[in-house]
RNA sequence: GUGCGUUUAGCUCAGCUGGAUAGAGCGUUUGGCUACGGACCAAAAGGCCGGGGGUUCGAAUCCUCUAACGCACGCCA
């Protein structure tokens, strides 16, 4: 539905047309001065030089227009040439009774819904995931339900990483303990066991030990780039093994996930992409992109009007072997024909950019999509401890993204149980819906590409800026909502009817923006814009909510206003933490 | 070295395509519970928006120079 901008943006420009002057010059901002009104339009400044005419005088003129609109209550010229507007009383409720019949509540849905595949999560098989998986996974996760919401059709993909030296790492590691085992006797032909020879736990022990080793051990390096090579080119015993450690990995990675309420729909690897390389590679020779250079087969990228020397982009190793950039290339190529995208959105640590720059202007240049397909680098910036460092445990090791969580869950466990209200039995479900909301909350509020203190302390208060603060206003709608059923009361037949009050309006002002920065946030990638929004609606709620007897109410057509606007800003605050990736509890 | 990013209150951060007196939270100080949930509300103090110069009627925001810090820069991902 239209927005409430919309509406006080076409009365401003028609009266800046009546009275002679660019219709453009009419737009509405919302206040920066909320002691002298709500709205405001700056147009008369802005016209003052092309008219020739002081910004007081143009700003007169249109006013005199705007005397008997419906729209505003108050139409003031101030000092230099602003325009001060306060919303119509009546209009304001009847704009809020349409947003409350709109299931978009005043969202416009996508004209032309896209394609869009969302590159996240990007865990590595075989390694549990840590701290630096989080954000990825928080931010990728919210900006897919914001595009769902406005209709587009997103697809997750969490991509792992199954394809790399890594996976050579752990072969080779598992080679030199086990020898013996069949999936290195190279003359064995018969089928491999269907039990893995190692569980999660040994898994997650055998990659960092191979890792350190291939640091310090050239010859065992060798090895494991050797090992990897012959898994890419498909050496059966090899096979047999990647696929055990991908059918246990694939197994805990999920359940990790699903305690982030974080969803894939595609569980896409880089090794899904090999058998696009071939194909993609020698097309590129025979188009003369690639050439060979130091042994290596690359392509340059370099465009006019680079400011820095971008290196060419490394399709094969001189080994032969592909590398994270074949493999992103030739997922480009899987993407395009699966599932034709018209945007591939990754959402990385942003210390890959110039990688991401490297396989986005060679994917273009060589046309592997379209003109129109966008391919956009979401970076996010470092999780640090309050030292300001990359965030680590205690010890000084990488923290596991599991004892993350259940660390916060405790805390929280603890702070509901020293409270009132919550029956034992719920407590460890309801710490694990608040614990989630700090977690996601305390990341999203920051603007993705910047580093950020990851404060557990801050994040669990319930006090402030914080995910269980707004959960706390959810939770509060919801009590006095059951005790009005509890009274007796029906939600039939309410309407929201003009406010009674200042906090009231301020409240009822703040639910009408939830469409336009749900759109912004979407455009610009940026769901901190929706916490910063949520956290404005709460408070105008409990300020509402302090100042004004609800239940209370002696005339019944106001308290059924006043009920009908509780679950509205029940339902704005909900569908914006489901739109976050998290949810409310009933109590907490 | 080159390039990119960051710099706003004691701390952690917002600040929309340039607009009035730069905003929150935490912390500090003060006031408010026989109340629909006080996990709340109200208020105060706290700022040459890193620094210089420029564009503009008007700059935290745009341009330029500069400083500090962080990050990246071909066979790891």
């Amino acid at each position: 539905m239209k927005k409430l901008m919309e509406y006080m943006a076409e009365e401003l420009s028609a009266a800046f047309e009546k009275a002679g002057y660019d219709p453009a010059l009419g737009r509405v901002s919302v206040s920066n001065r909320p002691d002298l009104c709500e709205y405001q339009c700056n147009g008369a400044m802005a016209g003052a030089k092309r008219y020739k005419k002081a910004p007081f005088m143009i700003a007169e003129d249109v006013a005199a227009y705007l005397k008997d609109s419906r729209v505003f209550d108050k139409v003031e010229v101030v000092k230099p040439g602003f325009i001060n507007l306060n919303t119509g009383a009546d209009f304001l409720a009847e704009y809020l009774r349409g947003m409350d019949a709109d299931p978009m509540l005043t969202a416009t849905p996508a004209e032309k819904p896209e394609t869009i595949i969302i590159d996240y999560g990007g865990p590595n098989v075989a390694k549990p995931l840590h701290v630096g998986h989080l954000r990825s996974a928080i931010i990728g996760e919210s900006i897919k339900r914001i595009g769902r919401f406005l209709g587009h059709r997103v697809l997750g993909d969490v991509h792992l990483g199954d394809w790399g030296l890594q996976m050579g790492l752990i072969i080779t590691e598992l080679r030199h303990r086990e020898p013996d085992l069949v999936y290195f006797d190279d003359s064995y032909s018969g089928e491999y066991p269907e039990e893995a020879p190692f569980t999660i736990g040994e898994l997650e022990e055998i990659y960092p030990a191979a890792s350190a080793r291939s640091k310090e051990d050239e010859e065992y390096r060798n090895e494991a780039l050797e090992a990897t090579e012959q898994l890419q080119s498909g050496k059966p015993g090899y096979m047999a093994l990647w696929n055990h450690i991908m059918r246990i990995s694939v197994a805990d990675l999920k359940k990790n996930y699903e305690r982030l309420n974080v969803e894939f729909d595609l569980w896409k690897a880089e090794s899904d992409a090999q058998p696009y390389i071939p194909d993609m590679v020698q097309r590129m020779k025979d188009e003369g992109y690639a050439y060979e250079d130091q042994g290596a087969l690359v392509v340059d990228v370099r465009e006019e009007g680079d400011t820095r020397e971008i290196p060419p982009c490394m399709l094969l190793k001189s080994d032969g072997a592909s590398l994270y950039t074949t493999t992103d290339l030739a997922t480009i190529v899987e993407r395009v024909k699966l599932y034709d995208p018209d945007e591939m959105l990754y959402v990385v640590d942003k210390r890959q950019d110039l990688h991401f720059e490297q396989v986005f202007r060679c994917a273009r240049k060589t046309g592997l999509v379209k003109e129109d397909t966008r391919l956009t680098f979401l970076g996010f910036g470092t999780m640090n401890g309050k030292d300001g460092k990359p965030f680590k445990t205690r010890e000084g090791g990488v923290m596991r993204l599991e004892n993350l969580i259940s660390d916060i869950e405790s805390e929280m466990y603890q702070k509901i149980v020293e409270n009132r209200g919550v029956k034992d039995k719920d407590a460890g479900e309801t710490a694990k819906i608040v614990g989630l909301s700090a977690i996601k909350y305390g990341d999203l509020q920051n603007q993705a590409t910047k580093d950020y203190v990851f404060d557990i302390d801050r994040f669990t208060s319930f006090e402030g800026n914080t995910g269980p603060y707004i959960l706390y206003t959810i939770v509060r709608i919801k009590s006095i909502l059951n005790r009005y059923t509890e009274e007796g009361g029906s939600f039939e037949g309410l309407s929201i009817l003009p406010a009674i009050n200042a906090s009231h309006k301020n409240l009822m002002l703040s639910l009408t923006s939830f469409g336009q920065v749900v759109e912004n946030a979407f455009a610009e990638k940026a769901p901190h814009k929706i916490c910063a929004y949520i956290y404005e609606a709460a408070n105008a709620f409990n300020s509402f909510y302090h100042e004004t007897s609800i239940l209370g109410q002696e005339d019944a057509e106001v308290k059924g206003s006043l009920i009908a606007l509780l679950c509205l800003t029940r339902k704005v605050l909900e569908t914006s933490i489901e739109l976050l990736g998290f949810s409310a509890p009933d109590r907490m």
